[in-house]
DNA sequence: ATTTTTCGTATGTCTGGACATTTAGGGCCG
DNA sequence: CGGCCCTAAATGTCCAGACATACGAAAAAT
């Protein structure tokens, strides 16, 4: 048996046969700092002890260690810093849940395979009703496109869709043809804009008499709206999309899963 | 200068002036590697060089390569077994966005601070319309508890909210008194019962008469209808909830945001 | 008293080496 | 040919040590 192995044994001391530990050192480490943090001793915001400290007490290594720490920190519940230590986040690994998706595309399972067929497209100036709904100044200007968006092989459009693009990046109006895809994918190819952030709301209302009739629908039914608004990475807000999806033609399902 | 600093000079290679480097190595690697894979010299599905090949070929220590391969790793870019070597999975990280939420309660960002106020409470046989609504089999058997969903300091309830709850957990119906905040809490207390997984499904319906009236609204007007599934780590679907918002007075927002 | 410099400390990066564990494949044997 | 064992190879774990970098506080300079 080995030097280190022994050191193991005694130190852990929880070794029933003197077989060989199946679970890494640092595995355990984390256990046991899990457990101590959990009862408390020490309270979040304060310090916690350092990498040496820690080599010592518990006879270890000091890359142990840090393997250790790593787990607790990508668990949320330490801050590590070079030059100022760790301090303690949360007693208890967070329970989160997520909700991923590989591309914007899919942000809903239905709507990515629909394609908007364009019926307007002209530069507004932003009124006081239009700045509460979106969220943005009064006065700015927007490119406003507008249209159906419709599946290929179903029957009837199942939305009418308000797309407004942010003043810059009003030249992509000549990239826009009589059927868009997705036109922030244009927008990133055409001044290479990343989006970082994407906000989804959704709400329901009266369906608007104007878009009844596009929609071939009944005025007033139930509709699902939704407006997504798009950040870049400069954190600027260049997209926002409305769309009047008809409730009868529409549902929608997302999964979160527990991340850990 | 210290010798370090000269003999870090020498190894990095690459420095134009006598300046430190800033980006560690590993991470350069790791962008070397990334260009590799990007250039498709290593299809999907081909085994990756070992750490010792990348050692060599790149001068480093097998600790800078692990590193290196560790983001790869975690980028879902590459599969690593010990013994089998490394297999590539990917050419370039999925760009995912992510919508993370600290504890279901947060699903939605209103919800959370409505009570749910019990009207009926009853064991039901799930007949053909029901079974297919909540997507389970015809025949079983659920308890249902069924109420208004208020906030405490709002005029009107902004949802009629049915809960179903799977057989082997009836017994919870003794806990649930007038008012309720979240029932799979309760389970979960009760029975150990964990959320692993959470299917949410929307769309815009008319509000049924009979909601409408508890709820104090014009019968067949928007309503946005929420169904939850709430699945254990055993994969046991043991909980569906479905509620009709009023549509003028609920609306929802969830923000994604670029994972990496 | 305020600003700047210095310095100790803690984490981050990196090397070299050693042993453990897992896996795939080759060879032996029935 | 099938089953078994053995081995080589690859990743996983772990140590010791060294230097790099960032931070904060004490010391020095203004």
């Amino acid at each position: 048996m080995l030097l280190a192995e022994i050191c193991s044994d005694i130190y852990y001391g929880l070794m029933k046969h003197p077989r060989r530990s199946r679970i890494p050192r640092y595995q355990q480490l984390r256990e046991t700092l899990l457990n101590e943090l959990a009862e408390g001793r020490y309270p979040v915001g304060s310090k916690f002890p350092t990498e040496y400290e820690l080599c010592e007490r518990y006879r270890v290594g000091r890359h142990t260690v840090r393997e250790a720490l790593r787990g607790l920190q990508e668990a949320g519940m330490l801050s590590r810093h070079a030059g100022s230590g760790s301090v303690v986040t949360a007693l208890t690994p967070p329970d989160d849940y997520v909700y991923r998706i590989d591309s914007i595309d899919n942000l809903t399972n239905y709507a990515h395979r629909a394609q908007l067929h364009v019926k307007q497209e002209n530069v507004i100036v932003i009124h006081e009703q239009l700045a509460q709904d979106l969220g943005v100044a009064v006065g700015s200007r927007w490119l406003r496109v507008a249209g159906l968006r419709q599946s290929t092989h179903d029957e009837f459009p199942i939305a009418w869709t308000d797309v407004f693009i942010a003043e810059p990046y009003i030249g992509i109006r000549s990239e826009i043809g009589q059927v868009v895809h997705a036109i922030y994918q244009k927008l990133s190819e055409q001044y290479g804009l990343n989006i970082a952030e994407v906000e989804r709301n959704i709400s329901a209302n009266a369906m608007p008499t104007a878009y009844a009739m596009a929609l071939n629908c009944a005025p007033g039914s139930p509709a699902l709206v939704e407006r997504r608004s798009y950040w870049s990475d400069a954190g600027e807000l260049f997209e926002i999309s409305v769309s009047f999806y008809v409730g009868s033609r529409f549902s929608q399902s997302i999964r979160l899963k527990r991340s850990t």
